[in-house]
DNA sequence: CCTATTCCCTATAGTGGTTGTAGGTTCAAG
DNA sequence: CTTGAACCTACAACCACTATAGGGAATAGG
């Protein structure tokens, strides 16, 4: 009764309008992410409009690949009224590097992928030019003493 | 004894030579990646030149970025003797793919974080253009009819 | 009021690829 | 024989979820 003043949903509402799963929602709030919303007598979540502001923000720095901890620090930045936004720039600047290291070494990574692929012949595996290029052969010193009593 | 005629060594220097960690030589013999090696009396594991081989496949294939299933599927298939090397080309083009795809959700995150960055003013949290990008406020439906009561 | 359906609850385990820990045993050098 | 390093197993933690089990709550229709 006491939240059908305001216009309350459920969990399952809240997910769907903002993209998240149940479970999400839920694993956030465990997280200190969103906070405890009220419960129905029977003891459902009921959110109103600030959890879904909050939960909505949540999930667009998710997608900006910002890391939880820091989603959490954005969030408490946010709310220190008269604080500069400094620290706010100095995370997502940190996130803009990061995004830009890994663009960097995926692209290295693509480059050799694709040299690998591209020397491919199809034939065998015995002369397989991928196998080959992730072997060990590349660095081995001499290789002439081998006791094969091994394994 | 019995193991000193071959030039076996232990995890750790297999570890060091193949720029791996004790625990993820060990973790990857329970995955299957690595055949259990022979052991000494007491129970430690003493490698040889195939197993130092084969790990440094896997590593190097990590470094490519393939997954650990991937990479022993393509250990598989390495010793399929007869076998043409068509589907060891296929997961090399898989992963270049899934490469190619993280590469260019990337690059659009960037471009949009970017964006938000160059944006701050570097001001007040209240007029923080970072904080308002992340907002929900962009993509509210009409709001025009919002119980207004919420706290 | 009863029932069926859908939603929701908690608690727990699993994902991928490691890393870290605790508490003990073995090895190699001196 | 003693020391110290390396090694052993088994288990928990990381990150951000996802999935499952075994129930209870809300709601629409009869």
């Amino acid at each position: 009764m006491n939240f059908v003043i305001d216009n309350l949903v459920g969990i399952g509402i809240l997910a769907r309008e903002t993209g998240t799963s149940v479970q999400t929602v839920r694993y956030y709030e465990s997280r200190g992410l969103l906070p405890a919303p009220p419960r129905t007598e029977g003891g459902q979540r009921r959110y109103g409009r600030l959890h879904r502001d909050r939960l909505a923000f949540i999930r667009h720095a998710r997608e900006m690949g910002f890391a939880l901890d820091a989603i959490g620090e954005l969030l408490r930045l946010s709310k220190e009224e008269d604080a500069s936004c400094g620290p706010v720039d100095r995370i997502a600047r940190e996130q803009l590097q990061l995004v830009d290291r890994r663009i960097e070494q995926l692209c290295a990574l693509r480059e050799t992928l694709s040299r690998m692929i591209d020397r491919c012949d199809g034939e065998s595996v015995t002369s397989c030019r991928i196998l080959e290029a992730l072997g060990p052969s590349q660095n081995l010193p001499a290789s002439g003493k081998d006791g094969g009593t091994g394994a």
